[in-house]
DNA sequence: CGGGTTACTAAGCGCTTGCTTAGCATGCCA
DNA sequence: TGGCATGCTAAGCAAGCGCTTAGTAACCCG
């Protein structure tokens, strides 16, 4: 019962800051407002962060690591390259309007954390346009995507995905599950090749 | 010269508080950091504008105004669809980049906005989608681009060049231009019709 | 049962915050 | 020439900040 307690307080920590760094921003948010939205005394947020930019770390490293495995999953769930991209830009845009306030936190609060956490996270950034490159790049050698500039394409196809954190409301115009096709039908006929 | 000293200083704190908030965001930042950097004692901020949020919403109506006027230019400038999308993705996408700070400050700190503010700078954005979505609907009228959720690509069209302001550092692999015509060249392929 | 660990709170310390006040030089207009 | 507006500064106020301290209740293990 301990264990459970404690991962529970922990997470209604995590929870509570996602909110409140999702609507002011890091800087604009209290560690009192964090405490109290997680239902505890402000000196209730140190038993379990260090300090208020660990609990930005923890946040964004969580959102991040998510991030990038629903991308890996979906690269290696299909071989044709295709498929394959289509597969990973809808999973990701869907991931991301699920997620949006998470995103909002992770994408927008970078420049808060410091140095040695932002190289932690520029990492696994790095590592998501990777993927995307490599998949790219298969495409290109089995001739069934066409793409002259492979870093800012694969850039440009990331940003259909996470540019939807910033306007994305659950309830609105699309579900997470329509826009994941929208972006995904939209990101092949942009890499497909020319006709003719 | 004293209306040019006056404009002088104006300007010259609205550039301190975009460097100021693109590095810190708005809750971030103080008013003395946005004096120091206009080389100016901490009540001098309040002489030019009446709250930290008045200098906030100064950078992003102007930002707003001139993202917006660069769309409407290369809108008028173009009568043909496609070649008219394309100039309006390539200007959009060139103008984010070289005013990647401005646009961090105007993306990101909507949310710090009071509300009437707000409302200005919403009917702003929503000018922005109204001329994509006349765009891509005049294209699908003559039968040269095909589009089925005029809003949600409207929107997959913008956030190619919007994005762009979340990473883009001067100096970096892609010149402004070199981006604009890259994802002008995106976004035609994304929108013209099939092969068949 | 007793020593230690864990999860928490009430209170508060020292500092920083947004913004104000009082005052001063400069330049313009009557 | 004198009165007033403008653009600025030095000093500072009340409030709020991140974080700490001292202490308490509940549980865990020997």
């Amino acid at each position: 019962m301990l264990s459970t307690m404690t991962t529970t307080a922990r997470d209604r920590l995590l929870d509570a800051a996602v909110a409140a760094f999702a609507e002011h921003g890091f800087g604009g948010t209290t560690t009192r407002d964090i405490a109290a939205r997680a239902q505890m005394s402000p000196a209730a947020v140190y038993v379990h962060h260090a300090t208020k930019e660990e609990l930005l770390f923890a946040i964004s490293q969580r959102g991040h690591q998510e991030a990038l495995d629903v991308l890996a999953r979906s690269y290696a769930k299909v071989d044709a390259p295709v498929e394959r991209v289509a597969g990973m830009v809808r999973d990701f845009s869907e991931w991301h309007a699920r997620n949006s306030r998470i995103g909002r936190v992770v994408q927008y609060e970078f420049g808060a954390l410091s140095s040695d956490h932002r190289a932690v996270i520029a990492d696994l950034r790095r590592q998501m346009e990777q993927h995307m490159r490599d998949a790219l790049v298969a495409g290109v050698d089995e001739g069934v995507l066409e793409v002259t500039d492979v870093r800012g394409t694969a850039r440009a196809v990331l940003s259909l995905s996470v540019d939807l954190v910033r306007w994305f409301e659950p309830g609105g115009a699309h579900t997470a599950a329509e826009l994941g096709r929208l972006h995904a039908d939209l990101a092949v006929r942009m890499l497909r090749p020319s006709a003719g």
